[in-house]
DNA sequence: TATTAACACGAAACCGTTTTCGCAGTTGAT
DNA sequence: ATCAACTGCGAAAACGGTTTCGTGTTAATA
């Protein structure tokens, strides 16, 4: 095995000292050209690089910054991961991934494991767990510490940090709306249990939509599934219960999809008997028959938004104090209209 | 900003050496009982935790792994990554992910970055671009520093390496024959350009059980589709001009259900008159319509294997020399049976 | 010729740990 | 009383860099 050179091997070949080799390897106008040539010519011969560790261990900074999701194998988060990847890559920076799987204790840990030096920084998306215990003492942690945290998708208000996130209510709102203005009478909702704060406010929106129009909320057309495990039947149930239901809103792509294969077993034509719009534009919603009207979060936008923030939080000197300095970026949705839903009367 | 506390402030605070407090916060009996509490004490008032950086710096062992891969956006991998979190992080590790999206450049130098120290060692699956230009120097370069590599799926043989795959050709045969036991007579082959080694083996398997079954391969049958960007058609034109090809082997699962989309458009069904399989069983797969039957390639499974095997490395001493040492682990495929196929005659 | 400035380089501190080794001071045995 | 052994701790080196601050040499200036 080849040992990985360093500038204290360089130093002894070329029988100059440490601080030479550095300061030639740098470029350094203290060191004579002579001196600097040969030292470059000799680094670049056998390769030198720098070791990372020893350069974090001086600056007190790693380039790397920590990501914690609660599922890598879901869309969205894939597509957000995909953004920050790729803005952290283009300045120089490595991410790593811890995945809470939704669960409080696993992203406690992954956090404290990561604050202790690993990271420059954190992005994250709430676990389900964490969101509904409403602990954040771990979030509040780390800001303390002085670690920039960025929140997007699943938030809090709670803790002082930079967030990206979508007007989720007025998503809710807008597509509930436009069924609406399309004819449609009795809408339903799919959702997930409410402690999901992109639920609730998903659906407020859908909830105001109706009051606008003078429609009462009718708590039996809302529907709430365990998102994490399979819908053992209950939106099967719940159409066969509810002939009447001509739309359904469904707060995330699977459980449209679900939806949909169920109503058209039923014999329900999509869309014309019941129309579908979902969240999340995945390659479920496009290569669905019939492919899925629903609501584009430009996760990509919303990893490279947060990476961004978060990167200029590191390299800039700021007061962590100062409530100013913290923003939420609200990126705009795009309704990606399909067959699912008709819109247009 | 709470400054974080290092074993220095504690020696100051308690006016012992930093020696002392490092022994004494790992029990050691060279302590004696009283200072020990005292310090552990202390340490656990302050909440100390010891910096990651300066334990990688000194032992020379970072507790990161890193993970290259040519997409995120792309559920086989994903499913691998999850394996190799799920097992990393059990052990200890942290994942650092870059994503080399196709391309050997990013591919060499995000590998470079991350050999200087950053990580004990690689998982990676290669680029396409690295497997069309045959070029495995940065692999290379890497190996012979002592970084233990472990390939999956897109792998070369050049390298002397642990492996995990599938055997490809195997399952590539296995479908076909399946196939045509079933009764189907004109299989049609969708893959994608044969520089990817999974595609070669594949088409390798197809031909090999046709050529078992006193089947002429016709290359006619065989479409090869760009498989990054959107297919312009060529799916389309293929069907059109071959009604008479009753069932169709894909290399993956998108280029199963856009053909399978295609054919139904086209007005055949399927599987009556032309059945799709598939490969990689993602979400797609499991909600199209019909359902995809298709190949399981486990890649949870792949991934936990990946890391064992890695951090095995890592952990153990070994002779980098010896052959011996390298194992390529196979894992066994499924075949998932749904509707996109009739298997049973 | 004495002073000074520029030049080229090295010593050493520092980042935060771990670990080896040595050194007092005490204890127990001879 | 002498020596050995043990106890409890600290100094220092090491990991691999960066950076500040000297310092010796040479050449220019008074």
């Amino acid at each position: 095995m080849k040992h990985k050179i360093t500038l204290k091997d360089i130093a002894r070949e070329l029988d100059v000292s440490i601080s030479t080799v550095s300061k030639a390897l740098k470029n350094s106008e203290e060191i004579s050209t002579d001196t600097r040539e040969k030292v470059q010519a000799f680094a670049r011969l056998y390769n030198y690089k720098p070791n990372n560790i020893a350069i974090s261990l001086k600056n007190k900074r790693t380039k790397n910054i920590g990501v914690i999701i609660p599922d890598i194998v879901h869309h969205f988060f894939t597509t957000v991961f995909r953004g920050i990847e790729k803005y952290a890559n283009a300045r120089g920076y490595n991410v790593i991934v811890c995945v809470s799987d939704e669960s409080f204790d696993k992203e406690v840990i992954n956090m404290e494991l990561l604050a202790n030096g690993s990271i420059d920084g954190f992005i994250m998306a709430l676990s389900a767990e964490t969101q509904m215990r409403n602990d954040f003492n771990h979030l509040r942690e780390v800001t303390n510490q002085g670690i920039p945290l960025v929140l997007f998708d699943r938030v809090t208000e709670e803790i002082t940090c930079d967030r990206v996130i979508i007007d989720d209510e007025a998503a809710g709102r807008e597509v509930t709306q436009r069924l609406l203005r399309a004819g449609r009478k009795r809408i339903a909702l799919f959702t997930t249990e409410s402690y999901l704060n992109v639920s609730a406010k998903r659906e407020s929106g859908y909830r105001k939509a109706l009051e606008a129009n003078g429609i009462p909320v009718n708590a039996d057309l809302i529907l709430r599934l365990p998102f994490q495990f399979e819908d053992e039947g209950f939106s099967e149930a719940f159409l066969k219960r509810h002939p009447e239901v001509d739309a359904v809103v469904c707060v995330n792509e699977i459980f449209a999809i679900r939806g949909m294969r169920l109503a058209q077993q039923l014999g329900r034509r999509v869309p014309e008997d019941i129309s579908f719009i979902g969240f999340t534009d995945g390659i479920l919603s496009r290569y669905s028959s019939p492919s899925l009207t629903t609501v584009d979060q430009h996760g990509e936008q919303m990893g490279e938004t947060a990476a961004a923030l978060l990167i200029g939080k590191v390299e800039r000197e700021y007061d962590e104090t100062d409530e100013d300095n913290y923003r939420t970026e609200v990126i705009p949705v795009t309704l990606i209209e399909r067959e699912s839903a008709l819109l247009r009367t």
